[in-house]
DNA sequence: GCCAACGTTGGC
DNA sequence: GCCAACGTTGGC
């Protein structure tokens, strides 16, 4: 079992919202090495912490759970959506996604607070310049963070 | 709104 | 295959 930290604007779909729906599909991932996270090593089962970008208050908002493994994000087939992609076929779907349910709501944990533990400084999230919306938590990391969500 | 950093595109 | 231009991300 792996562990993922895994970005979303609240606009989009927050905490509250997941919490609302109990499971989500992951789409509008258009990078192909976070799309590559989600093919070849999610697994379901494996645990993300949910992370609100792009807002106000950036952090953890709380935990999630694989709950189906990649398939075709049908936001790609929509012109009317801004995931769009004219490129996707049915047949050779470039874009995929998995499923995640709710976990828990956790307090927000800012990202600044993540900056100040030296025992998370090798976090994929905390490297300049960083910008994939999916990455790799280990399992240290995994606790020392879950210890400070209480 | 600004800006640094990064990924993608497309001409050559 | 190179690389400049462009668009996007995301914190501040």
């Amino acid at each position: 079992m792996a562990y993922w930290l895994m970005k979303s604007e609240p606009d989009e779909v927050s905490i509250d919202d997941l919490a609302a729906r109990k499971t989500v599909p992951w789409f509008g991932v258009r990078n192909y090495q976070a799309r590559n996270f989600m093919r070849d090593a999610m697994r379901v089962g494996d645990r993300a912490f949910f992370y609100h970008s792009g807002c106000a208050e950036p952090g953890i908002a709380g935990i999630c759970e694989v709950c189906a493994p990649a398939h075709a994000d049908d936001t790609q087939f929509d012109p009317d959506s801004p995931y769009y992609d004219p490129k996707a076929t049915a047949e050779q779907p470039r874009w995929l996604c998995v499923d995640v349910k709710f976990v828990q709501k956790t307090r927000l944990l800012p990202l600044a607070e993540l900056r100040n533990h030296p025992e998370l400084a090798g976090m994929q999230i905390l490297q300049r310049g960083n910008r994939l919306s999916i990455t790799p938590v280990s399992a240290a990391e995994w606790a020392f963070i879950k210890e400070r969500l209480r």
